[in-house]
DNA sequence: GCTGCTATTTTGACACTGTCAAGATGTGTT
DNA sequence: AACACATCTTGACAGTGTCAAAATAGCAGC
């Protein structure tokens, strides 16, 4: 066992201070290194240098654990999408390559942490979070706003269909590059090199050919 | 415990007969029931009579298991989108429409199958059977193609990228529908009445426009 | 100081999982 | 009849999430 982690050495106290956040820190390590099944509690424990059960004091779950976690995603990918689309010195259009090739390169760069976040082990029969909620569907109504004024703008079609048109076009939209990351992370396009050619190729198809 | 089962009911052989098809059989009616994730070799091998290891006999694996349940799925698909692609009764139009809704609609009517054909705990980190590759490839290969003949006959863009068009095309349709079908039947989207308007509004939006 | 309350942590236990090893029981071949 | 082989069973092990009860620490009020 290697001893480069903190808190692997033993505390000196018998309450350890911010359990809740070092194990939150511990689980993402962990998750990094061996994926989301990989995961336990015990092994967590072990690692933050607690007994087994010592996480049930402060995650009701190894479920909201998990949401808690995915909560931190949303909120990074939240800010990050929001400092680039309020950036005054972007065109639209670049604002929108921007999105889908961040989208992207986000899921690449945190494959296990976005699957946790848009996996079907927290959202699947209701085990998100009301945290969790409250973090993410603002996340993703931000979405639906970008497409909108994108559509505004005329850099999107907005005659697609005859309801409530930004809204199906985004749900679109978003499966794409939703759609391109898993089909990544998950192993299937094998090549991962190929990612920023293929965002440029969504940017390319989505929009509105003004000829 | 219900006796509908047939193979609930105590065999009069010791051996089986054929007990590699009854536990494909019975692993799908499990997975149906409750969830890829609440199947366990146990249960399975209860539901069809049998010990708890009589399986490994057949499969040398859960993942052995797993992944023929997955060729089947591939197998029936497969069948399906070439039927509809050489019906010489079709546009072009309405078989690239066929192809995205009869995607969309075969993920959310199989939803567990779906999972296990394009999901992680199969294509992550090469747990993937010869056998299984041996159906899967040719099916995204087809998709490759149909794309192809798609831009061919000027239905869909072919000037995306400087590269091999058809195939970066071809990853973002397959990212979209894929994308699409994940978020709703891992319930991000919880509206799955909605599916058809979002098929829909995605042929609109990938058909080329020739105005 | 001391006493008690509460938050935190631990040990013990349970049911469940996948899978291996060894033995039992059939089926088919020579 | 005797053997080989496929098939199935029982026993066992390590690992999992999680509950209950006991131990310990920190902190309020006296």
């Amino acid at each position: 066992m290697n001893q480069t982690n903190v808190a692997e050495i033993p505390r000196p106290n018998y309450h350890h201070g911010d359990l809740r956040k070092a194990l939150l820190k511990a689980a993402k390590e962990l998750i990094a290194e061996a994926g989301i099944e990989n995961l336990s509690l015990r092994k967590l424990a072990e690692r933050a240098g607690v007994s087994r059960t010592a996480p049930y004091h402060h995650f009701s779950d190894k479920n909201d654990l998990l949401c808690a976690i995915a909560a931190e995603g949303f909120r990074r990918r939240h800010q990050s999408a929001k400092a680039t689309f309020e950036n005054p010195h972007l065109t639209q259009e670049q604002k929108f390559e921007d999105f889908i090739c961040g989208y992207v390169r986000f899921a690449a760069d945190n494959p296990e942490e976005y699957e946790l976040m848009f996996g079907r082990s927290i959202w699947k029969q209701a085990n998100s979070t009301q945290e969790l909620r409250d973090v993410a569907y603002p996340c993703f109504q931000h979405q639906l706003e970008m497409i909108r004024s994108w559509q505004d703008a005329g850099l999107l079609a907005s005659d697609t269909v005859a309801g409530d048109s930004a809204l199906r076009t985004s749900q679109v939209i978003w499966g794409a590059v939703h759609g391109i990351a898993k089909l990544l992370i998950d192993g299937i396009y094998t090549d991962a090199a190929q990612i920023e050619e293929i965002s440029q190729c969504a940017v390319k198809l989505f929009i509105q050919k003004r000829s």
